[in-house]
DNA sequence: TGCGTGGTTTGATATATGTCAAAATAGGCT
DNA sequence: AGCCTATTTTGACATATATCAAACCACGCA
């Protein structure tokens, strides 16, 4: 991990290279067991770090594909648009996670991605990872697991639209968050969320209306406690069992 | 079927080896530019073929994960089971397609697939896939795209059940076997469904009546014609043309 | 500090789809 | 061929969620 390399150390629209071996998110992001020689190889990867301020573009969809992106901190929405302007939110990407898997079936990007607050990204160039990884096969056993991570994940969305009431999407989502959370040390009973009702609503396929009133029912059955855009889960159990029943 | 090989004439655990460089099917499974050294490394996948009856499970949630399977011919459904019973099907897996890639990240197959008819399949050792891929870079590159063509595949389903209406997801469904079925050399206005209104449902976050209501609509409009599962577009563009507005 | 704007909550009402039930149809098996 | 069962269609009705509208709130900016 290193030390003395802070965050604030770097001006905003620099594109720093930074090291694998010595990032701080390394276990998240390319958790494979190198060896030093290994992880020498892996420096020759060279992308960069970048950073964007809320709202701005990671990518749009159409852009050609070059890279993925291992979000460092922050976090970015994606979404799709259909034809007539609809858009649908397919993910909410934190840190840790890696964003662009979509577009490598075609050479070019289906969705878009928008930093949904100030975000620093790694850049990953795909065609040095896809060399890299026949040379390391557990950096190719990596990628192939993240990759089909997205699959699992995405089919557990389709489970949620397909076959779940509002409330149960709802709590799955929060539940989600509250995971999350955790998974990255943070306490699983307060929630930050970064994006609007609007936006859940998109992801959850629900308008934002029914997104506010299953929280504020969630409140009065004393499930939650909503102030704004910080959730406080007073009940994680009761809120696990209300998916599923009902 | 084969002349004079009936189903039961082969042991239901038979497995014959096949080779890809025979396989009539080579390029939709894995159309890759292969010399003919790398073609003759492909044989050592020694990759088999397998049978199955409708109703047949390929493989069920939990099961250990070996291998990737290409559908020589049939269709299989796939679907995943929430714990209170709920099932959701995600997908119905035809000819020339991979099935499978979701048990990569846990090495478990997360979902189930089920014969809809008598179906063949070609099982794909994802060890010697992996390993072969290292080798192959063009192997290597089909592989990702087979992989992120999955992940469009479900953000595009994820659009339909989170943003669109009964009618428009029918019509987006019925589109999309047309294509199918013309990028088989098929006629694109005949379709033979192999799966019930149960399962269309399902697989749309629809009832099955109202799967049948959709479908009585567009025959009454002229937009197709339905005899049980044999369904006939009559006017492609006007179905088109119904996703979208409304 | 106060204003303005986007976001959120809440209410009244509309509607698409679900639910329940019965009749019609199709396909398998003897 | 004809019965049996599962599937599909159709109808009447129920309801979850959407829609429209207004009030409320929070936060950034002057």
């Amino acid at each position: 991990m290193a030390l003395g390399v802070t965050r604030e150390s770097i001006p905003a629209d620099s594109r720093t290279r930074v090291a694998c071996s010595n990032c701080n998110l390394r276990e998240l992001c390319l958790p494979v067991d190198l060896t030093d020689a290994e992880m020498h190889r892996l420096e020759l990867l060279s992308h960069r770090k970048r950073r964007y301020a809320g709202a701005d573009y990671l990518f749009r969809s159409g852009d050609p594909f070059k890279s993925l992106y291992a979000i460092r901190s922050g976090s970015f929405k994606t979404r799709i648009l259909h034809d007539d302007g609809r858009e649908q939110v397919t993910g909410f990407v934190m840190r840790g996670e890696i964003i662009g898997l979509d577009a490598i079936s075609s050479d070019s990007h289906t969705c878009e991605a928008v930093a949904m607050e100030d975000s620093e990204v790694c850049e990953l160039p795909f065609a040095r990872l896809e060399t890299l990884s026949r040379e390391i096969p557990s950096l190719q056993r990596h990628l192939h697991k993240i990759m089909s991570r997205e699959i699992v994940r995405d089919q557990g969305i389709m489970l949620l639209l397909g076959s779940m009431r509002a409330e149960e999407r709802l709590a799955a989502f929060l539940l989600n968050l509250s995971q999350r959370n955790a998974s990255h040390g943070m306490s699983p009973n307060l929630l930050t969320l970064r994006m609007s009702r609007l936006e859940i609503g998109s992801y959850l396929g629900l308008k934002l209306e029914t997104v506010s009133r299953a929280l504020s029912h969630f409140q009065d059955d004393g499930l939650i406690r909503v102030k704004s855009r910080a959730i406080e889960i007073l009940a994680l159990p009761r809120l696990r069992a209300l998916m599923g029943k009902t």
